[in-house]
RNA sequence: GCGGAUGUGGCGGAAUUGGUAGACGCGCUAGAUUUAGGUUCUAGUGUCCUCGCGACGUGAAGGUUCAAGUCCUUUCAUCCGCACCA
């Protein structure tokens, strides 16, 4: 009586089951060697999508062959549980965060059950649980000790009618407020940065250490640090007032011809003439009234305003005018420039419009003259030319020139070399209530003073009003607000920003190496002993912030004693995003150009329900606003999770994007029914999989050698496909041509036979763990197939007695014979020249030359 | 503009790193099974033609080689990231 496939109940029956067993605890036993598979933990928004399935479907195969393979793996998941989102509800819907929060990850955790994530929930971490931000209060702390974390005044967002202040998600396209709708103000607060800058050279020098990453992440990370080599100059105004500047051209210097600070510059005020300063304070209050988007506007004329102040070239001891231009930023170098039109885009360009001097100093190396013709465009070779008019660094090429003039800046005691980075300082406060509350209070007396460890965590306070007007809700609340100061007992005030969440985030895969310890953050013995992360899976939206944060956290808690990897990731995935089947009207634009799947009603033949328009079909990141989303849910009920495993492995290599192709899930369904079939059918007859006992390989008949051949050709190329870059893709293909090879097999009732279905189950466990457990313990294993040791290949049985020879004619192949497999090249070439194919090809003409590629080919060269 | 990547059938994608291009799957075609549909099974499926023991074929054009998707040069297209960073 055949069985039919039942994926759901067989998923329910075996999630239960290994729950109950306790399947996927850590193990404990150090005498093998560990693993690490990590997925980026989610935001428990309440709904599992695609993305999720993917990225941790991704992660279980690696950690279950892994375990497979002899290594103790750690796998955990947890909450990244802090942020707006949760607020945002308690605004809109009365509804308090933690509940939201909580309610969300019960919900989510149900759906992940469902996915067979072999898990060790005991592990499970949760950023918004006093027991896991007590700890990032200690962190904080330690940053704050170190010198590391401090306050200065920063710009927010300010919402004018609201009266409060506003996260960057929360301020529209156009600048204004999520709720009010008012325009967004800029204005200054006191606020907690976290001196990221400190680590900056190790964080891009080290960069060079992660052979496992993406080189795509690694050159974003190195562009935002952003590192530029150059020199420090002192210009002076002609009152005597010291400019200094930065610029990685210091062999220019002769060809400044002007200055350009900044509209912010401190400055401006005292070089600026009482004739100009009507000109200047007019643009000065231009630029910081422009908005973000105006800034980064595509049209980039430059604007700019002559302060009517001069300064004095310190080589050549030329006066030059100085001028303010919103080209120059503040926060970059020291918010002003020298001005070298010839050899710099943005000068030249600036320089034609106002008029400024133009004066050339690099020439190209085969230039016969150093009188150039007036340039039309800046020169900007930084590598061959030559200086001129230049005093010292007249003939020098600029590499050369680069390493003189700075000794020549530094004997006449006007500049240095200098190196600068774009990253700045990490900004994070937060005026919010669903964060952890930065631990420290401020005292009139003893200034800041932090929250003393054995008083930590500073719990959140759960008797809060969410109005999203005024100020933090945090604030708002006397009763927590005002305490005494820990340290002279006189009454203080308790810091009402909370942090980033980005830094609950930079820290909880150390978390879940000891998670449940409430001595210490973690026991620098069990993160030592599980970190590095072997394998991180998650999506590049990352590749900056987070990856960034985390690395400088475990550098920090390094210089702190507390870890010794350099590295928190060894080996990076970032996996693709999925995307759906839309519908696209070509005559509408906008959001309502984006027709819902669900309103299509002929898929061959896509119309607008409204306007019967024909549509376009193509496929497009899942979103609400598209209405091209598959939910997971519908999915594991139709087919189960094996086949939605299979499917998402299978569609696409796993950093690329994958097309979510409803008749591709039907074809990884078929799969797992014919595989189901192969060994429903075997066991009816045969009834254990467990003894295997093969004769010798003399005593084996043609068809079951080849059933050993594709059994462990299998092994070979699974294996392989997996320890190279993870191309699942491949990998499961590997598995549909065993299972080909099974069902085409003349030797049903072979050992042989008996070895390829059990050896076809075992390598299928890690990728549809359920259908596997079902069918092996049908075949009468006892225990989990998941404690199977992955299969070894035999290489007896991929010897081969015959391979087919490609005979080639002038590099054209011209046809295959089979020739023993043992031939060596002699004979390799006496088999070709025999053969009829050869002979009916070269036929008279004289052969030139024999190429013999042993176990390949023969190729003829004719005359 | 700078930086990173990618271009292979109708589609998703393979190709031992220079050695039979198109594995595996989807789709499609024909046939068988089934009360019908679905399922399942069998065969076929890069293009072209004069249907062969043929010619052509990996974005385009050159080159190296007995042999090129793979190496070199030039070029085009698409996607992504950063963007007035001195």
């Amino acid at each position: 009586m055949e069985s039919r496939y039942n994926a759901v109940e067989i998923e329910e029956k075996w999630q239960k089951s290994w729950a109950d067993q306790g399947l996927d605890r850590t193990p404990e036993d150090t005498s093998k060697p560990k693993f690490y598979a990590l997925s980026m933990f989610p935001y428990p928004s309440g709904n599992l999508h695609m993305g999720h399935v993917r990225n941790y479907s991704i992660t279980d195969v690696i950690a279950r062959i892994k375990r497979m393979q002899g290594y103790r793996v750690l796998h955990p998941m947890g909450w990244d549980a802090f942020g707006l989102p949760a607020e945002n509800a308690a605004i809109k819907r009365g509804i308090h965060p933690a509940k939201w929060t909580y309610e969300n990850i019960a919900q989510m955790t149900q759906q992940l059950k469902r996915l067979g994530l072999s898990y060790d929930w005991d592990r499970e971490v949760a950023t918004c649980s006093p027991d896991y931000y007590r700890w990032t209060q200690w962190i904080f702390l330690q940053f704050l000790d170190a010198g590391l974390a401090y306050q200065r005044e920063a710009a927010v967002n300010w919402d004018p009618v609201d009266q409060t202040v506003l996260a960057n998600e929360q301020v529209d396209s156009e600048g204004r407020s999520w709720r009010s709708g008012a325009l967004v103000e800029k204005k200054f607060l006191r606020q907690w940065f976290l001196k990221i800058t400190d680590y900056a050279e190790q964080l891009l020098a080290d960069l060079e250490t992660l052979p496992g990453w993406p080189e795509r992440v690694k050159t974003m990370q190195a562009n935002w640090i952003g590192k530029s080599t150059g020199a420090r100059v002192e210009f002076k105004t002609t009152a005597g007032d010291s400019i200094p500047i930065f610029t990685t051209r210091p062999d220019t210097l002769w060809g400044a011809t002007f200055m350009v600070l900044s509209p912010e510059h401190p400055l401006v005020e005292s070089v600026t003439s009482d004739a100009q300063r009507a000109a200047v304070q007019a643009y000065q209050t231009e630029a910081a009234s422009k908005s973000e988007i105006e800034r980064t506007a595509d049209d980039r004329t430059k604007t700019g305003v002559f302060t009517g102040g001069s300064a004095v070239n310190p080589v050549n001891g030329k006066e030059i005018p100085i001028w303010i231009a919103d080209y120059v930023l503040m926060d970059y170098g020291t918010g002003a420039i020298m001005a070298v039109p010839a050899h710099d885009t943005r000068d030249f360009e600036f320089a034609t419009q106002f008029g400024l001097d133009i004066v050339q100093v690099v020439f190209p190396a085969d230039s016969e003259t150093d009188e150039a013709e007036p340039l039309s465009e800046a020169f900007v070779d930084n590598t061959s030319g030559v200086l001129q008019h230049s005093g010292p660094l007249n003939g020098l090429n600029v590499p050369d020139a680069k390493t003189r003039v700075i000794e020549y800046l530094e004997e006449k005691n006007i500049g240095t070399a200098q190196v600068t980075y774009r990253l700045r300082d990490w900004l994070i406060s937060r005026q919010r209530y669903w964060g952890v509350p930065i631990p420290v209070i401020h005292c009139p007396s003893c200034g800041t003073v932090p929250v003393p460890d054995d008083q930590l965590p500073v719990v959140l306070p759960e008797d809060v009003e969410f109005s999203g007007r005024g100020a933090s809700p945090l604030a708002k609340l006397d009763h927590w607000v005002n305490v005494d100061c820990p340290k002279c007992q006189q009454p203080a005030k308790r810091e009402t920003d909370t942090m980033d969440t980005f830094i609950d985030s930079s820290w909880y895969y150390l978390r879940y190496c000891d998670a449940k310890n409430d001595e210490q953050v973690f026991d620098p013995k069990k993160a030592n002993d599980w970190m590095p992360v072997d394998q991180y899976v998650g999506g590049i939206e990352h590749a900056i912030l987070h990856l960034l944060y985390s690395r400088f956290f475990t550098k920090f808690l390094g210089d702190r004693q507390l870890l010794t990897c350099k590295e928190p990731f060894t080996r990076l995935l970032t996996q693709g995003m999925v995307q759906g089947v839309t519908y696209r009207n070509p005559n509408k634009g906008g959001n309502d150009q984006w027709v819902p799947s669900a309103l299509v009603s002929d898929p061959d033949n896509p119309t607008d329900p409204d306007t019967g328009e024909p549509l376009e079909r193509l496929y497009a990141t899942m979103s609400k606003s598209k209405g091209n989303g598959v939910a997971p849910e519908d999915v594991l009920q139709k087919y189960g999770a094996d086949t939605a495993r299979m499917f998402i492995l299978f569609k696409a290599p796993p950093e690329k994007d994958l097309e979510w192709d409803d008749a591709d899930v039907e074809g990884q369904f078929r799969f797992l029914n014919r595989v189901w079939r192969l060994a429903t059918d075997f066991s009816a007859q045969e009834g254990s999989v467990r003894a295997v006992k093969l004769p010798p390989a003399e005593n084996l008949s043609k068809a079951e050698k080849e059933v050993r051949r594709a059994t462990h050709t299998a092994i070979k190329e699974i294996t392989e496909d997996i320890e190279g870059d993870y191309q699942f893709n491949t990998a499961v293909s590997e598995l549909m041509k065993l299972s080909n090879a099974l069902n085409d097999a003349k030797c049903v009732d072979s050992p042989a036979y008996a070895e390829g279905i059990q050896i076809l189950l075992v390598l299928l466990a890690p990728f549809a763990p359920h259908i596997t457990e079902e069918l092996w313990h049908q075949l009468g294993g006892t225990d989990s197939i998941h404690h199977q040791p992955w299969p070894a290949v035999d290489p007896s049985a991929l010897v081969v007695d015959e391979i087919s020879l490609v005979i080639q004619i002038m590099g054209k192949t011209r046809g295959t014979i089979q020739v023993p497999a043992q031939s060596d090249k002699a004979a390799l070439e006496a088999f070709a020249r025999e053969s009829e194919i050869a002979q009916r090809y070269i036929a008279d003409k004289p052969i030139k030359k024999v190429i013999v590629v042993p176990g390949k080919l023969v190729n003829f060269v004719i005359g």
